[in-house]
RNA sequence: GCCGAAGUGGCGGAAUUGGUAGACGCGCUGGAUUCAAAAUCCAGUUUCCUCGGAAGUGUGGGUUCGAUUCCCACCUUCGGUACCA
């Protein structure tokens, strides 16, 4: 038979998918293994040569996990809601139901190409409601809990109103911004809008006041990554900040425990530790400083609170809320004037703004704890309104942005640390003692944190407190395509939940996708669906990272129409031991679910703690960018393109790289990639607007109407960048090629090839060649070139059975290790050695073949059934390593001289250590090495190694 | 700036606990086969050299009998983050 990939390939999957052979039991007497994708966004793009690259490890790892005697789930979906389809939907009207439909079904076929073996019975697709009613339940889980502090997990609230009705406030250890302090008798009082008010601000799902990014000209919400340089990426329009009552997830309640759980996770330290960045956990005190005049206080945060006695002056973030208040008439007009260009910023250029020192004296002043003295109080944007209390004691000698801001404005500045001790500490280090501070002088700076903290508290005006960096997440949009919320409101505002016999809330119907003028979402036109009774819908969405924050448990019980997962498949499924993905969702996604998942674990909704056990990033693939230069003069009001060499004549500003389909570019990602004459002719047909344009090589200048007529001497070079794989670039290649012309398994296996799982790199065909020659290889074991079979049933020889066991050694080991590349090589090695030994015996081809099995699922299902082996290789036994086959009778040592190799000698696998040192000395040509000397000292490393040292 | 990852032939990369640096593949060179080509097969391929050797894993130092591997300092590239008090 001949190898013929793709009727291999059509052979099998049809095989598969009569034979169930990839579906997935709950229930199993094998121990379970789960192992996770992070699922795609379905783009209209289609899936790239860089999507696949995880799939084929967590594929691997999967398969080999199954022959290995594990249920093991291995499921795929997609997380379907998104705004690539709302903007399509916007121009086209398709509606973003259908767009995703067919997105996926292209997608499902792209990866069936590449032979996963998903158990597509467990789909998952976030944008169906027999989904996201779940995702809507949960959302009303967050809603109705409070976080308990002093039990450390989620609550219902009830639980905390009843105390409420008990007690009041006095008695509560609930996770809280702004603490209000009322009696039993005062809660009983309330209303139900004030209750509400209050309890607003213990839910771990609840409504405050945030800011988006509002584009007039657009008239509508841009998302972060909509927003490039405080303009808006499409048209390039102004953003500005507008306030907008929106839902956000208290997710700060759980920052402790998301920062100490991740001691359990087996992730990456650099993942880990963007986590932990991100969550920004910093341990001081909060100090009440009075103000002058005022019965109010101000509350600061600090990491040093021993440098009290050095604070000059205050500062306060413009934005807050005490501001206004406290500016004295005289100073109204410049707080007014400053308040004006800051809020002209936006964020970006507010943070990009790291060198000039901005800020306004507002009048009035706070009053020193101790000292009694009076600190004017400025404000100043480098103090953030989100980030402790938006307020901060300067203490311009030991802070490097409070000692600028003090020499521009000419401020005091006391010394209140000598460093004299610790010559080698740096400047603003926690390190010295103190000297200007009363009762802490003398006293080291650790020590004096302390003390201060203490006397702080004592005076009762502070005491020490954690802060964390981590916000609350905001999860409104203001877009048709997203779960609704189950969420309506009374006419007073109030909110009112819908009852779980109503989920789930559908999105309903909708021709225009536009954005209302308003802002709010389009959903806002839908009268009839938003108008419920007396009661108002929330027309706000929820965002991408809803649906993918729990989508892993879906996977377990996906059918389940009365819970999210039985318990039963929780029990059995408990959470994902291997998870593969990307780093961009380092801290978005992966801090959400986590977030999730210890919500639901509170409830004893899942028997786990943290999601995910163990986490890869795979790197990306990245595409090569191959652009021409094109100056942005014209001449004689034509187009000027100049080969890439002749770019170091021109400044930066006097020309633009356009982006050249790669296809048409020759010598492809090297440092010599070029168009030829035929090449331009491709671009030029490609782009006729060029048509006219000059090319200047270094042999001349063509002209595009005269391309004909020229020889091949003139090349016009282009320049070639890593980047993204991209549309937008011109250089995305589609899987499916690949697949056409090398066969699925070779591309599997290719990418594996090319380097470790963790690391990123271009695509590069350069070397795919030698993958599938190597499958032709593997082929030419079982058929002779007249495709006559030439399986025996020989018994093997010792020489075989040792290449076939060295083979399961090192590709079990490499698997444990996620080392996929030296597993393809070992592979090659394999072959290489059994051609060479003239081996075509079923007893060494067929546990070959199982190995293989997992990195090329087609031939190696080909092979098996060519060897007359039953059933499916994914389904049969992983070979089992036998170490006696692989045991050397001798050794061959390198002799090294002061650890460089110079000899080798060979002994016997038993020889002692003492006989080897004997026998080394009287070994051919040392004399030559020793030079005449006795050696000092002879080394030996059984197995390993001699040394022998001169 | 801070945090993290990495730096090895012309290229992708390998080297398991500190123990023969460059596995495997691409590319290149030469040869066989062929009318010819593709394909296939064989041999060679880190650099320098006086063909016996010498140097060599970003740079400089250190520990060690021995360092791509461990320690210190620096350089470069990539990723994250950005006035975080």
């Amino acid at each position: 038979m001949q190898f013929n990939t793709s009727q291999i390939e059509s052979k099998w999957k049809e095989y598969w998918k009569k034979n169930d052979t990839y579906k997935v039991s709950n229930a199993s007497e094998k121990p379970k293994f789960y192992i996770l994708d992070m699922f795609p966004y379905p783009s209209g793009a289609g899936l790239h040569v860089g999507h696949p690259l995880g799939y084929i490890a967590s594929d691997i790892y999967a398969r080999y996990k199954t022959m290995k005697g594990f249920n093991v789930l291995h499921p795929m979906g997609f997380d379907a809601f998104g705004l690539p389809a709302e903007q399509y939907a916007i121009q086209t009207g398709v509606h973003p139901a259908d767009s995703t439909a067919t997105n996926i079904a292209m997608y499902k076929k792209q990866l069936n190409n590449i032979g996963f073996n998903y158990d597509w019975s467990r789909e998952v697709n976030t944008s169906n409601p027999s989904y996201y009613k779940w995702t809507q339940k949960i959302f009303l889980l967050l809603y109705n809990s409070f976080y308990n502090t002093k039990e450390q997990k989620a609550q219902s609230i009830s639980s905390l109103t009843d105390a409420f009705s008990v007690g009041g406030s006095s008695h509560i250890q609930a996770y809280s911004e702004d603490i209000q302090h009322f009696s039993a008798d005062e809660w009983a009082s309330y209303d139900l809008n004030q209750k509400e008010e209050i309890l607003t601000n213990y839910r771990l799902a609840y409504r405050k006041i945030s800011y988006v990014n509002w584009c007039e000209e657009l008239g509508t919400v841009l998302a972060n990554d909509e927003v490039k340089d405080g303009l808006s990426e499409r048209g390039g329009y102004p953003v500005e900040k507008r306030a907008m009552m929106q839902w956000s997830l208290r997710i700060t309640a759980y920052a402790e425990r998301l920062l100490k759980d991740l001691d359990q996770l087996e992730w990456s330290d650099s993942l880990k530790a963007m986590q932990r960045n991100w969550i920004g956990k910093s341990s001081g005190a909060k100090v009440f400083f009075d103000l002058d005049g005022f019965d109010e206080t101000v509350e600061i945060f600090t990491t040093r609170p021993d440098t009290i006695f050095g604070a000059t002056y205050m500062v306060m973030a413009p934005e807050h809320d005490l501001v206004q208040k406290i500016a004295t008439p005289e100073q109204k007009q410049a707080v007014e004037d400053y308040l004006q260009y800051v809020g002209a910023k936006s964020d970006i250029e507010r943070s990009s703004n790291t060198k000039d020192v901005t800020g306004a004296f507002t009048g009035a002043y706070a009053i020193h704890p101790f000292t009694g003295n009076k600190l004017p109080i400025w404000i100043s944007e480098y103090v953030l309104k989100d980030y402790g209390s938006g307020a901060i004691m300067a203490v311009p000698s030991d802070d490097e942005r409070d000692q600028a801001f003090a020499q521009k404005f000419d401020l005091p500045i006391i010394e209140v640390v000598d460093q004299s001790d610790y010559p080698s500490a740096e400047k603003f280090e926690k390190k010295g003692k103190m000297i200007n501070s009363d009762f802490l002088n003398g006293m080291e700076v650790k020590d004096a944190i302390k003390a201060a903290t203490a006397a702080i508290a004592k005076m009762g005006k502070g005491s020490k407190t954690i802060n964390y960096r981590l916000r609350d997440a905001i999860f409104s949009r203001q877009r048709y395509w997203g779960e609704p919320f189950p969420i309506k409101y009374t006419s007073d505002g109030i909110v009112v939940v819908d009852e779980d016999s109503q989920l789930p809330i559908e999105l309903p119907a909708l021709d225009n996708f536009k954005p209302t003028a308003s802002g709010a979402s389009p959903l806002a036109r839908v009268t009839n669906w938003v108008n419920e009774g007396a009661y108002t819908r929330e027309t706000d969405t929820m965002p991408g990272y809803a649906g993918s924050s729990w989508y892993f448990l879906r996977y377990m019980d996906p059918q389940n129409e009365n819970e999210f997962a039985s318990k039963e498949a929780l029990e059995y499924w408990q959470d994902v031991d291997l998870y593969i993905g990307g780093t961009e969702h380092a801290v978005g996604h992966l801090m959400y679910s986590r977030f999730w998942h210890k919500v639901l674990f509170d409830y004893e909704k899942v028997p786990t703690n943290e999601p995910f056990k163990k986490l890869i990033n795979q790197g990306m693939i990245q595409g090569v960018i191959e652009s021409l230069v094109l100056l942005k003069e014209k001449k004689d009001g034509k187009a000027q393109f100049i080969t890439e060499e002749l770019r170091s004549n021109y400044a930066k500003d006097d020309y633009a790289l356009i982006p050249v389909f790669v296809d048409y570019i020759t010598d492809y990602g090297s440092k010599d990639s070029h168009l030829t004459l035929e090449g331009i002719q491709k671009f030029i047909d490609w782009r006729p607007e060029y048509k006219d344009a000059y090319f200047i090589t270094s042999n001349g200048t063509i002209e595009g109407v005269a391309i004909n007529e020229l020889s091949d001497q003139y090349l016009m070079h282009t320049v070639s960048e890593v980047g993204k794989m991209s549309k937008r670039y011109f250089n995305v290649i589609n899987p499916d090629d690949v697949v056409a012309q090398y066969g699925a398994d070779c591309f599997r296996m290719y990418e594996m090839f090319l380097g470790p799982i963790e690391q990123s790199k271009p695509w590069d065909t350069k070397g795919i060649d030698g993958v599938s020659k190597f499958l032709r290889r593997l082929w030419s074991l079982f058929y002779d070139d007249n495709q006559h079979l030439l399986i025996s049933d020989e018994d093997p020889t010792k020489a075989e059975l040792k290449i076939l066991h060295k083979t399961i050694q090192k590709v079990e080991h490499d698997i444990h290790h996620f080392s996929f590349n030296t597993c393809v090589s070992t592979f090659m090695v394999a072959v290489n050695e059994l051609k060479k030994a003239n081996c075509h015996k079923k007893s060494i081809l067929s546990p070959l073949v199982a190995l293989i099995a997992p990195f090329a699922p087609f031939i190696s299902e080909e092979l098996w059934e060519t060897l007359g082996e039953q059933g499916s290789v994914h389904q049969a036994t992983y070979p089992e390593f036998n170490a006696s086959h692989t045991k050397e009778d001798e050794i061959t040592y390198p002799v090294c001289f002061n650890g460089k190799k110079r000899l080798e000698a060979t002994f016997a696998a038993d020889t002692s250590r003492d006989d080897i040192m004997k026998d080394v000395m009287t070994l051919n040509g040392i004399d030559k090495y020793l030079e005449g000397k006795t050696p000092k000292k002879i080394i030996v490393v059984p197995g390993r190694m001699i040394n022998i040292v001169v």
